[in-house]
DNA sequence: CGCTTTTAGGCAAACGATTGCACGAGACGA
DNA sequence: TCGTCTCGTGCAATCGTTTGCCTAAAAGCG
């Protein structure tokens, strides 16, 4: 596929080859003339070190400083038994939603000092168990599983983000996909559309149930009519752009008209964008689209999407703060669900519906 | 921002507390009247295990699986000196640029039991050293910079992706440029195009030089000349588009024209496509406008993005495969570059010129 | 002045897996 | 029959930190 071509190597490097073991408690305590256990006492401040006079304390810190003391954390963890670490499942890792989520995630962790492992299962059921014993086998202390179902629980603290029907004792960071759904629903009809299309999530996606959910209900309460042609869902894993598009290409090939689409997420959107732009559709003067997630590249098409904004770096975030929380048992109690709420993000992609309907397409409300 | 609702948490569970310890050689050992040292050994097939009989074997593995036996890996790390980590430096997790590498290194990573850390630094300088130190400090084996300019090289292993002028070292997962170049420069010339304008990258962003040389050496051995009002640099780190649409318009204003653009990623060439198109410009009738990357974006956008690949996912596979390689000091020796080829994939902002433009922006060729 | 605290810090046992060295028992050659 | 090997396994030290328990001097106190 591509040429790797190869410049000479740089020798192996054996040239001084520095025995200098690196730094421990021993070498500070005998350089104090000091235990090690004194010396560990005063750096992790542990409570026993209340009784270590201020000047030893100093004259510790300093030469921990100077001899540039790091702890070993395989021992640190061996004895403490915890790895600072937790563990980050994900569908794939190029893709937009589950990175946007990972980011939040990244920064509230390394704020408490911990890491985490990502591993991607791409959907595959038999890779998410595997993951999940993978990780608990590098002993992580939590996990969070990003658009994942999971079968069981395990004996670490979970938290799943936009994970339903979850086993008993995991925490679940969910958007409230009833709102979502009112919003987008709401949007559309007060724009006049009536006759609305839809885009579900594939079968394997845990947010698919409960949007439709929010959907039946928002269509519902705007005395709206869902016409199961009208429906499409999409098929295929990839996250790309193809399943979306196929489904609209199925959406139009029933000849039922509508004016408006409401897709499952914004990278499906994009794909009903291009079916629509093929067929000689144009968006949003001939059909609006409404997208989903806010991913970032929603904001640069053209045109730039409307869609249902998920604070997904927000999810992330909290995702972590609850792991922690249920690590370290802290001041707050565990809860079983924390649920966000959406934001309506009104682009270029909806618009007006035109009264009279110039491509036969359109219909007029009754 | 959003609102968060709490259900009810399940109780703090103490039921059953199980106090059963993780089982460990200990435990199997004793179950079969044999040592740790002897369970150890055929466990981990070590060289001295030859001498012990099959049948012991067996039983010692059938233990091991009925029992759940999982190794601690706090204890071996700490004994074998070696974490089976190695650490990652992006500049951002959500963007798409280095989460594709990320999947590339994920893969090849799993494939040999090793885990990665992924740190962010947002192009922050201070904020890339102390990335260094904490991998570190976590005794990760390798690391691997992706589009991270490194200062110094560390004591372990480390492979950059895309970095220039690395210290002495470390090798190097990099594009040639100047094929890059060519190839983009190549495919407007064959369009017709020789007004060309570029967005070369922001300063901090490592392919920025490479690729300039390439441009030029590119834009030369084609006859044509840079104009130095048609070429925008990109300002600002976020990861969006803004810069691009910036760069843009400042382009439009110095009034020189020009046909075609050849932006210094894809999502610069997505926001110069917006400006382009504010300013009343159609793309690819009035201007063409190749990207750089191939961003999972970049195919679905309208029009879709004639653009430059880079096989990131491939380079990612590299980098990886390099740090295993120069950790385990395995067959092949280590190489200070490696270089990969980019691809050209034309979609549809590009165009063969018009001869006679329509708006004034165009030159007739000399 | 005796007695109880507090202060200051050391000893040594974990944590769980790995591994160099050793040991007893049978096999085998002289 | 007496070494000498190889076989099969165990002992115990080690990796670097942490921490429960201890000692010993100094300080407080009635």
């Amino acid at each position: 596929m591509t040429n790797s071509g190869r410049k000479t190597g740089h020798p192996r490097d054996k040239t001084k080859a520095e025995p200098m073991r690196a730094v421990g408690l021993k070498a500070i305590a005998e350089h104090l003339g000091l235990s090690t256990a004194t010396v560990s006492r005063v750096l992790t401040a542990a409570p026993a070190a209340r009784s270590i006079p201020k000047v030893t304390q100093d004259r510790v810190f300093a030469a921990a400083a100077e001899m540039d003391y790091r702890p070993n954390v395989a021992a640190r963890s061996l004895r403490r038994q915890q790895s600072m670490t937790i563990g980050v499942m994900v569908p794939e890792v190029s893709e937009g939603y589950a990175t946007l989520v990972l980011s939040g995630v990244e920064e509230r962790l390394l704020e408490a000092h911990y890491f985490y492992f990502v591993v991607s299962h791409h959907h595959r059921p038999e890779m998410i168990e595997q993951c999940q014993r993978m990780l608990l086998d590098r002993s992580v202390e939590g996990l969070i599983a990003i658009d994942t179902p999971l079968k069981h629980r395990s004996r670490v603290p979970t938290v799943t983000v936009s994970g339903h029907h979850e086993p008993e004792g995991v925490t679940n960071i969910i958007l409230d996909h009833n709102k979502a759904a009112a919003l987008a629903i709401e949007h559309l009809h007060q724009l006049g559309h009536t006759q609305i299309a839809f885009i579900k999530g594939q079968e394997f996606s845990s947010d698919t149930d409960a949007r439709w959910e929010g959907i039946q209900l928002a269509m519902a309460s705007h005395g709206l009519k869902i016409v199961p042609q009208l429906v499409a869902q999409l098929e295929g894993g990839a996250p790309t752009h193809d399943p979306g598009y196929a489904a609209t290409c199925r959406l139009l090939a029933t000849k039922k008209p509508f004016s408006a689409l409401f897709a499952f997420n914004d990278v499906s959107a994009i794909g009903a964008v291009r079916a629509f732009r093929e067929a000689g559709l144009r968006i949003p003067e001939d059909v609006s689209v409404v997208g989903f997630d806010d991913v970032q590249s929603a904001a640069y098409q053209h045109p730039a999407l409307t869609t249902v904004r998920q604070p997904l770096h927000q999810m992330g975030m909290l995702a972590a703060a609850q792991v922690l929380e249920q690590i370290g048992a802290l001041g707050t109690p565990p809860v079983q669900q924390i649920v966000v709420s959406p934001e309506l993000v009104v682009r270029e992609s909806t618009k007006l519906r035109k009264k009279h309907q110039g491509k036969g397409r359109d219909t007029i409300e009754t």
